[in-house]
This record gives C-alpha cells, sequence and structure tokens, in this order.
DNA sequence: ACCATATGTTGTCAACGTCTACTTCACGAT
DNA sequence: ATCGTGAAGTAGACGTTGACAACATATGGT
C-alpha cells in the first residue's frame, strides 16, 4: 500500500511560486535558491528549470504575481461607487502600505529593476497596470468637485510617488520607527491643503 | 628594470570600493563578484577578504559612501543662506534627482534593507544622516513665513518621500519615460498649493 | 633587533545556476 | 490497441562563487 510517489509532480510551477514565495518573505530574495525550492518540494535540482528559464525567471514571476495582487485589491476598492472619493483614496493608501508591510521583500522585487539593464518588460507592464488603477479615481474625484483640475494621471502618479516613497523609506528602517500609515496620513493632509503660507 | 608587483597592493580597500562601483553601475549588484574584482586588481581572491569580511559588508560600504556623498551634497545647498529656501529645496530635489538617475543601482542598494532581516544599523544611520539634511530647511522656511507650521520634521519626511519615490518609479521605468524632474516639479507645486477645491 | 599585526597568497570546500543527455508519462492520431 | 511525440522530471557534470584555513610577507612601534 505504500503510495509511490508519481514520476510527474504535477503541480510543480504553482507550488514553486508559493515556496519562493515563503522564502522571499523568510530569507529575502537573495538567500532564495532554486536547488534548496527544488529539495523542499522532494524534486530534482533541476526540476524547476522546466518551469522557469533561470532564476531570474521566478522572481519576475513573483513579481507580476505581486502587481496582479495589488491591482486587483485596487480595483475592488476604486469600484466602492458608493464611497466619497477621499475615502477610497483613504482606502488604497491603507491598502498599499498593509502589502508593502506584509510583503517587504516582494515589494523591493516589484520595483528592482535598478541597474539591470534588460529589465522585465512584463513585470513593469504590470506595475504600470497597478498604477493605473488610481487614475480613474482622481478622475472621478475631480467629476465630483473634490479635487482640483489638472491631468488626472499627473495628479495620481505624484500620490502614488509619495506614498509608494513612504513605504519603501519604512521598510528600509528610515522613518524612526513612526508607522507608515501615520506619515502617510499627514502626507494626504499636506497634499490636500498645500503647505504654503498664506495664498 | 622590470618593476616587480610589490608583494601588498597598497591601497586595496579604496581601489576595491572604485571597482566595485564601477561593476555596480555597469553590471548590477547581483552581477557584483568578489572574485571577478579581485582579478580585476591583479589580486589574488581572497585578498578583499581582509577588507571587507564578506560581500555584503562591501555593499553595505558603498551604500554608506553614497549616502555621504548625498549628505555632503545636501549640506552644500541648504547652507546657501542668500537663496531663498524653495529655490533651495528645488536644488535639492534636482541634486538627489541627477543621483538617482547617475546612480540607478547603488541607490537600490542604499534603500535595499528589504528582507534582510539584520539590515546594516550603520547604513540606516548614514541614511537617516542624509534625509536630517532637508529638516533644517524646512524650519528655516517656516521662520521665513514660507512654509506652514507644523513639525518641521514631519514635513520634511513626507517630501523627502516624495522625491524618493518619484526617483525609484522613474528608475524602475514606471512613469512611462516622463523624466523624474518633470513629476517632481508637478509635485511641488501640489504639495505647495494642495489639490483640494475650494477650501 | 625583534616581534605583533596588518595585508596578501594558495589551497580547499560546499553550494549554486545552468547545461546536456536520458527517462517517464499523458494523450491524440492512426 | 498502439505508436510516437512532446512536456515534465531525473541524473550527472561543469564552471563560478563566497567563505574559510594555513601560510607568507611587509610594516611600524618598542
Amino acid at each position: 500500500m505504500t503510495t509511490t510517489a508519481p514520476y510527474h509532480h504535477g503541480n510543480l510551477r504553482a507550488e514553486l511560486l508559493a515556496a519562493a514565495e515563503r522564502a522571499l518573505r523568510d530569507r529575502g530574495a537573495d538567500a532564495l535558491s532554486l536547488r534548496a525550492l527544488a529539495r523542499e518540494l522532494a524534486v530534482s535540482h533541476a526540476a524547476p528549470a522546466k518551469h522557469f528559464a533561470d532564476r531570474q525567471a521566478l522572481l519576475d514571476a513573483l513579481a507580476i504575481e505581486g502587481f496582479a495582487r495589488l491591482t486587483h485589491a485596487f480595483q475592488v476598492i476604486v469600484e466602492r461607487a458608493d464611497e466619497p472619493v477621499r475615502e477610497r483614496i483613504r482606502a488604497l493608501v491603507a491598502g498599499y502600505l498593509a502589502f508593502a508591510q506584509e510583503n517587504p521583500a516582494l515589494l523591493a522585487l516589484m520595483f528592482a529593476h535598478k541597474g539591470e539593464p534588460d529589465a522585465s518588460v512584463e513585470v513593469i507592464a504590470a506595475g504600470r497596470q497597478a498604477m493605473a488603477m488610481t487614475v480613474g479615481l482622481v478622475a472621478e474625484g475631480q467629476a465630483a468637485g473634490e479635487i482640483a483640475a489638472g491631468d488626472p494621471h499627473r495628479i495620481a502618479t505624484v500620490a502614488f510617488a509619495t506614498v509608494h516613497g513612504i513605504a519603501t523609506l519604512g521598510a528600509g528602517g528610515l522613518l524612526e520607527g513612526e508607522p507608515t500609515a501615520v506619515i502617510a496620513e499627514h502626507a494626504l493632509v499636506l497634499l490636500w491643503d498645500g503647505i504654503a503660507v498664506g495664498r
């Protein structure tokens, strides 16, 4: 009755991704090894190559998956048409910051095209898609008379960059322990009211 | 007259850092190998270990050096007491974005404490020092009546995060090619005036 | 003159990514 | 029914790397 292990795993690709994300969370991207993943899944060291051309391809897949999750979460929030725009913006910010805090290594991976000349086009596309979710909300806010006129894409970009900056600084320990959510709330107030005197 | 190579290199540490920064710029942090650096400097493969305990120590040193350069550049700008605050802020932003554009891989390294649990304390300290340079300028702006009241540290943090976010998104190719300087100028205007309607 | 120490060298090891050749297996055409 | 073809997994090898240990050489203080 010994159930012999089948020659084919059957679900390797998905399980590799899952194990990789765990490893990423626990030990960071640098410590992620294809061979270790293969061992963990009781599969030969060369098996992962059948699903991911090389190590970078696996990391790219993780990044894309991360962006996809983010995009979906954003969409759900944006579509709450009954909520005021500012409330939804707040929810977007909170969602992003929570994601960043729970997945710091993954977040770094998603935006880590640093020096590599040939950054994956697909990863970048996935990232742009996630960012694009916020543009419509800004436009909606303008239509509702809550947000001043101006290219909504530009406004959304600046806002996203601000939150993203807060998230990465927080992950890097440069915010002296202050919660990113608190900083972000200040940012929202500053951006909403402006910081100039008088006017 | 053959000048025999001396047993001791004499300046290995500094040259390692220089070569490492070149390699970082050209091929990215992942492709940086201690052995390759040793080869480049015509030194044995174990020589770098005498100056940097491990690979990460070298990368940390690079990051600290990067922050030091940034801090110095910031200080020079902040100390131009004759220039109006807003002009100096503009210069700070331009300086940071230029640094980011010229050293994308180094910038990534400087803030890349991602998943690694034991991020170098010294790197973080160097980063905080750089960020701290901007606080005084905000306070000065408040004293001059150009910037509204509020914790200057908080305002500076939000502003820095915004610019940092723009820089990293730009480096990641997520700004659809628009120059980071243009986005940052919009950000400054938005932050200065606020985006709320009416008020 | 001497020696402690910093700096470099050589040799070794385990781990890793990647490549090639081979095996197993599911499945559709015949 | 069977055949063969391609996808999925295995086994082994190669070259590179980071790290370590043992040894060699230079340097500077006493």
